[in-house]
DNA sequence: CCAAATTAGTTCGTGTTAGAACCAATGTCA
DNA sequence: TGACATTGGTTCTAACACGAACTAATTTGG
């Protein structure tokens, strides 16, 4: 039986890496006047025609409840905009306007830059073995799920 | 120069590998009627006799802003109190009451036993792995930082 | 010995979070 | 066709979360 010595390291390593990673990636957010869910939301509308509410909720990870609050936010700022869904009318269709499309392009490119900042001097071969890691790792969460 | 497609799986791995850590670790405290950062709280002052306010806010990674909140719950749950710092008298101590040693003693090892599940079988190998990376990767975070 | 900078905590405003209860529209099956 | 489950969203509650502004007490400098 494994004792919380062995996995106790590894789970903190966890929390404080993604806790250093959220400082590091919020701070840029922040500057740029969002919030990280809101950036969450551009990010992933950006360059597309829309998608239904429960569509951005499976790709940014925000919970259906949750999403309902933050994209009502973003339709006050004039970011996003619920439009009819095509073919399925019991849907919806979650869009940029105009107005989130110049953010976009403006917040998209500048946070990509900050991050490619710290990681400027990481080799590939670090980069698959991150992502090997933390694949197996993520795992190890999963498999335990019903 | 670093190219988004270099680290953006690299982060995409991280916050997955972290959200699953977290779903996993949250059912079960919320299992015990607690959530998490009330957990972080009775986890770091079981077996001490108090802390500082702001010790425990380093610690647990909870800002003093939010502490105040969180620990405001917690009195009036009896499950810690604020008595007066020894020397410092513009400190605070933060401890548990009796009644909060009981739920540490249940919430704990039953914490651990839950996490000790899905780590069953990862080799002591597997877990120097993961922190060699997690820490590699933290270190890329903050050595950007003021 | 007093003014200015620090430190420990609290308060406040805005926003995010999960989960449960809810509602309306659609689909299923007898 | 009509009870019933399913699906997509919203509402509600309680709790966090952060940063900024604030208070009170202690240091530090001159």
């Amino acid at each position: 039986m494994s004792q919380p010595a062995d996995f106790l390291p590894t789970v903190q390593a966890l929390v404080q890496c993604y806790q250093a990673f959220e400082a590091y990636s919020a701070a840029s957010i922040r500057a740029l006047g969002l919030t990280p869910s809101q950036f969450d939301i551009i990010a992933t509308l950006g360059n597309t025609s829309g998608m239904t509410a429960t569509e951005l909720g499976e790709k940014t990870l925000i919970t259906k409840g949750t999403l309902t609050g933050v994209v009502d936010r973003q339709v006050d700022r004039g970011w996003v905009e619920r439009a009819a869904h095509g073919s399925d009318p019991s849907c919806q269709n979650v869009r940029q306007t105009k107005s989130g499309e110049v953010l976009f392009a403006k917040a998209f490119p500048a946070q990509m830059a900050h991050l490619a900042a710290c990681f400027a001097d990481a080799s590939t071969a670090e980069h698959t073995r991150w992502q090997t890691a933390l694949r197996a790792l993520e795992r190890t969460f999963r498999k335990e799920q019903p």
